[in-house]
DNA sequence: GTCTATACGAAGATAGAC
DNA sequence: GTCTATCTTCGTATAGAC
């Protein structure tokens, strides 16, 4: 006699899937916590299910399968990357590229420590997932940034190092304390890194870098 | 009438339990892989057992069980990291002591790929069986290391760097090409890191770093 | 010493009640 | 849309045959 059941249910939700929106983010954010702890196969779909408060069948509901919401999220981590990787050019001054790119990089792990966890986990385990995307789309950006810094060693800006092993010591070495985290806390004895921390290593690494690099001051 | 089961088994192996020691080397270096890749959770006994070609109740006969099994990976890969972290002193010189660490840093990777990254999986997961081993051992480690570098620097052999995120840089910037070994070949399109490739970085990091520090060149 | 058989719980996933 | 109940497979671990 009443409604049937569907718009019932409907009309007992919000009706513009505010509802379902808010419980995808919160599954996203306990499955981005619990993969980067422990890995894709680590990790469980109870677990996941336990840090968002919601049972394991409402995860499947939202997610389709472990498998898919695991892609999902590097996809998610992916798109934050590729969002600080924007254009630049030989006529750019090198000190500060590289300073706005170690920069951008220290502050993406800080604000996305599981994401970068996680895209950690998933290339120690031979990226199984990612494959692709390494020998596609990041393989050109890091070609075409290495061309530009070589460009500026010919023009005498800074020294003739290779400039692919450059991207990785500055993708390590600011990766470094979001993945290796629990090791820096140990060894300094310190309970979180602050504000004021990643401020200091920003500064540190650029030093570094930019005069092992022999690249000369900013203009500015 | 024969012999009891005891001796008619002891009698049937080598006697000097070399058959014990060769399976469980192959355990050990069949778990470090298993247990690298797919970090402690996601390892499971089974896997282990078809990477070391054996039944899986042996290794659980062997090894007791997998947390075990995992703790003495652990130990034996910091017994390797130990052995090379020997006394150095302000008398040293500090381009000398700095390439030999960032170089036995390397080939400690190099020749334990693995074990690195299992230990890289470790700490990813939060340090849950190491906590102790960093805020102790390993912490005062880095407090003596530490001390040398900043009377270096006030000896004016190097600048003022804060000496612990100098530790850090080396350490992640020398792990990175075992632990992210997957990324490294991707990107570069190569299908192994070479013993040439190995020196060619380990030249770079060691260029890189001394300059970066202001180290004074060797005395040699 | 070594392996097969098995106990028993937890895994991912789905059916179907509500 | 959401959750409980359940299916099947795989997990660790052990008992006991050989």
């Amino acid at each position: 006699m009443c409604l049937d059941n569907t718009s019932r249910l409907r009309g007992r939700s919000d009706g513009n899937g505010a509802t379902r929106e808010r419980n995808e983010r919160e599954i996203l954010a306990a499955a981005e916590r619990v993969f980067a702890q422990y890995g894709y196969r680590g990790a469980s779909v109870q677990a996941i299910a336990e840090a968002a408060g919601l049972p394991k069948s409402n995860i499947l509901y939202y997610m389709g399968n472990k498998r898919s919401l695991y892609v999902r999220l590097l996809e998610r981590m992916m798109g934050r990357w590729n969002a600080l990787l924007d254009d630049i050019s030989v006529e750019d001054d090198p000190a500060e590229v590289l300073e706005a790119f170690i920069r951008s990089k220290m502050q993406l792990s800080r604000q996305h420590p599981e994401g970068s966890r996680l895209f950690a986990a998933e290339i120690l385990g031979g990226a199984p997932f990612l494959q692709s995307y390494l020998r596609g789309e990041l393989r050109e950006w890091v070609s075409s940034r290495a061309r530009i810094f070589e460009q500026w060693a010919e023009r005498g800006l800074m020294d003739r190092v290779d400039p692919v092993w450059l991207i990785f010591l500055i993708w390590s070495a600011t990766q470094h304390y979001a993945d290796f985290e629990a090791q820096v806390l140990g060894i300094t004895g310190r309970d979180e890194i602050s504000d004021a921390d990643v401020e200091r290593i920003t500064a540190f690494l650029t030093r570094i870098i930019l005069k092992g690099c022999g690249v000369k001051p900013r203009k500015t």
